[in-house]
DNA sequence: CCATCATGGATAT
DNA sequence: TATCCCTGATGGC
């Protein structure tokens, strides 16, 4: 679940349910307990930065970070947390428990400050822009394929919008990132602002294109929303779809149509 | 019941 | 590059 979009969906349903409402704050399991500093106070803002989530209060900040095992869970009414909840968020009508997450800690003012810098242009960043993401791109000194995984050199790409974003541009994953074309960068540019907004609408990662299929969006089956990813053939030219460690990640890609 | 696997990343070496 | 952390779904026995 967690790549750049599931992060910016839970940021604006977050804000939508919890914003300028006082909220009860605490964490069951004990390693976060910190953030029961809070408790009481109002939520000014709920916002993501590439897959961080940041709980903006008066004096300080939650940091959440969900790593690969993070995950929140909603409930309409009152029950006991199970005993692996970090951190439980309470309003008036509604309970948000988050299990698993690598991080979620009270962070200050300098360091939200610090993670913005470390981080590369977000996709889902009204202001950022291709020229960031181009410059940004051909500073790196690695493979394509290990790039877009770099947080620091875009950030929000996981390890299913890469393979995708790989595919759709045809693109061979060892390609170095800093020969890659203008008109190449491009079109990873403008994949990833077509696509991540759709994964924010409809929470799913998806790739192609639903009309293909005479269906809607929502209502595709997993193996119809992606090109590659665990795939066991090509859609296209039907070869078999290759897995191969590369950035510390199985990438999925394509050998016959993968060349540029 | 147990082993395996997962959309991530920090840290040590 | 290797190691570690965190949880829970799944599938094989």
């Amino acid at each position: 679940m967690p790549e750049g979009h599931t992060l910016h969906r839970l940021a604006r349903d977050h804000h939508a349910w919890f914003a300028e409402h006082p909220l009860r704050m605490s964490s069951p399991q004990g390693r976060f307990a910190e953030v029961a500093e809070l408790d009481g106070q109002p939520l000014i803002a709920a916002r993501a930065i590439g897959k961080h989530l940041l709980y903006e209060f008066k004096d300080a900040w939650i940091h959440v970070h969900l790593g690969l095992f993070g995950k929140f869970r909603v409930w309409r009414s009152a029950r006991e947390p199970r005993p692996t909840v970090r951190l439980r968020i309470e309003a008036a009508d509604r309970i948000l428990d988050l299990t698993g997450p690598t991080d979620c800690s009270l962070w200050g003012d300098d360091q939200v400050e610090a993670l913005r810098e470390r981080l590369g242009p977000d996709p889902l960043d009204p202001e950022a822009t291709l020229h960031d993401f181009v410059t940004s791109m051909r500073r790196r000194r690695k493979a394509i394929g290990a790039a877009l995984l770099d947080q620091k050199a875009v950030a929000g790409v996981g390890n299913v919008y890469r393979a995708e974003l790989l595919f759709l541009s045809r693109l061979d994953p060892r390609k170095p990132s800093r020969d890659l074309t203008d008109d190449q960068l491009e079109r990873l540019w403008s994949d990833m602002r077509r696509l991540f907004p759709l994964g924010v609408r409809t929470n799913r990662i998806i790739t192609t294109e639903a009309k293909d299929f005479g269906k809607s969006p929502s209502k595709l089956r997993r193996d119809e929303r992606v090109w590659v990813y665990k795939q066991a053939s090509c859609r296209v030219c039907g070869e078999a779809i290759e897995r191969e460690e590369l950035g510390a990640r199985t990438l999925y890609w394509c050998p016959s149509c993968q060349t540029s």
